[in-house]
DNA sequence: ACCTGAACACCGTTCAAGT
DNA sequence: ACCTGAACACCGTTCAAGT
């Protein structure tokens, strides 16, 4: 796969410089559970603002960056090079600001998760609040496919613990705690992250509906070829025409009803013997 | 991080030829499921057995030999080196057998869950089934973190599609069936395939039990100083002594709940009607 | 202190040349 | 047909040298 005008040459003009924070619209909250990139934040100090170049390299310009390079070229694309050459700077001088290519990427990750989650936050139904916690991330996931990808690979990133403790707020108000707390979070938060995963990989090779549709066409006859039981037949036809978004949200339900099943099956006893 | 042994140079003796097979204990089944390994399996036809190199290359050794390495040496030792050097061949004579790396990790990582999926099949418990086949990925994942991280990967590899089919038996003979199925299906496969990511990134981090014991506590710190709600507090102080593997079940049945709580429902009110 | 960019130690994949 | 191994076009990361 050619990819013209991402070339270090082609990307060496200054032209790049004045774009970014005007196309960038993602806004870093950077609250305590952001420790990446809440450090700076008492620079600002006593220091005289000589007169240096407005746009000096920082934390959050390069994860800017990267969070544009990713979304333009995709993971594939995110490359140390591609960076410098689109901050107009030196190999080197990332690894000033940042530890090292995986720590680039949660960082980005984290950026696009802080919005989603302040975005869900609030409300009076817990219920609500987790299904639009799941359906936000979902939509953050089929707009940028690497968000998905950088969610399902490492556990103790920031980004997951953001939706950790979302989905713990939200089920503690809904009266879960301890060990079922823990269970019930880990649960929902497992299945979301792998739904981004899978959703994400898919996205990605078929981004856009007419290529989804064909894709999916072309898997579901393939499965009704390789195996001729009627369970398998059966799972091509629904392929064919399922809704990835509906499925999702079919998912998170079943989850929730999952965790609130023996409640619920002990209310309809009390509700009987009354 | 240094890894000695592993450079080129050092693997180049044969010694690596008569130990093949040997250590090699997955057994490939190959099923129909199994697109990726049911070749060749017509080309004994009419040849003659000329006496070539007994261990003359072939898609199946080349997958053992991967196998081999990503236990040994994890995702990151892979390289197409290694597995030439392991085979002591020429670097393209893979792509004679093999389109490219990518295939190689699904063709090992379908390798060792053909195993699992046989393990767990059959029965007249679809439930327990069920459970055996979820226990036995996360065991799996646990022994090889490798496959977890591949799993979560790509949605449409022959593993993946294993995997889906055995729970789809599995449902179908607990009268799922239809758009139910699929949502059902889905939002248990998407589970058991986060699960698998996260606790393969995990265990990979801190293998044995005491790094491990030693990792949490740290990260429990971590998080108990970073935040002082009382909900991250008691988080942390649950995330130091779980067990990954239970709460993996308990997930499990958080999600059988969830697909038959209207059943159990109609049923309890079945029986408080009579 | 921050930045530069050449250099280092790797990759996956290709392909002319061999048998 | 199958295999070889040098060559190609990349990587992430480091580090002496600059300002």
């Amino acid at each position: 796969m050619q990819d013209p005008g991402q070339g270090e040459a082609a990307e060496a003009g200054a032209d790049d410089r004045d774009v970014h924070g005007a196309l960038f619209s993602v806004g870093w909250t950077g609250g305590p559970m952001n420790p990446l990139l809440d450090q700076r934040s008492n620079s600002v100090k006593m220091t005289f603002m000589t007169s240096r170049r407005t746009d000096a390299l920082s934390r959050e310009r390069i994860v800017e960056a990267t969070i544009q390079i990713l979304d333009t070229a995709g993971e594939s694309g995110l490359t140390l090079r591609a960076v410098t050459a689109h901050l107009a700077t030196g190999r080197g001088a990332i690894y000033h600001h940042v530890t090292n290519k995986d720590e680039l990427l949660a960082a980005a990750a984290d950026g696009v998760i802080s919005q989603v989650v302040a975005a869900a936050a609030g409300g009076d139904d817990p219920r609500g609040s987790i299904r639009a916690l799941a359906l936000g991330i979902f939509e953050a996931i089929d707009a940028r496919p690497w968000v998905g990808v950088q969610l399902s690979r490492e556990p103790f990133q920031p980004a997951v613990l953001q939706i950790w403790k979302a989905v713990g707020v939200s089920l503690s108000a809904l009266g879960v705690g301890g060990t079922a707390l823990a269970d019930a979070g880990s649960a929902l938060v497992n299945y979301v992250l792998g739904a981004a995963g899978q959703h994400a990989a898919g996205a990605r090779r078929a981004p856009d509906g007419a290529a989804r549709k064909e894709f999916l066409d072309g898997l579901a006859a393939e499965w009704a070829r390789q195996d001729s039981d009627p369970l398998v037949q059966e799972s091509a036809a629904l392929l064919r025409e399922h809704d990835d978004r509906a499925q999702f949200l079919a998912g998170v339900n079943i989850f929730l009803a999952g965790i609130f099943s023996s409640e619920a099956i002990a209310a309809v006893r009390r509700d009987a013997s009354d």
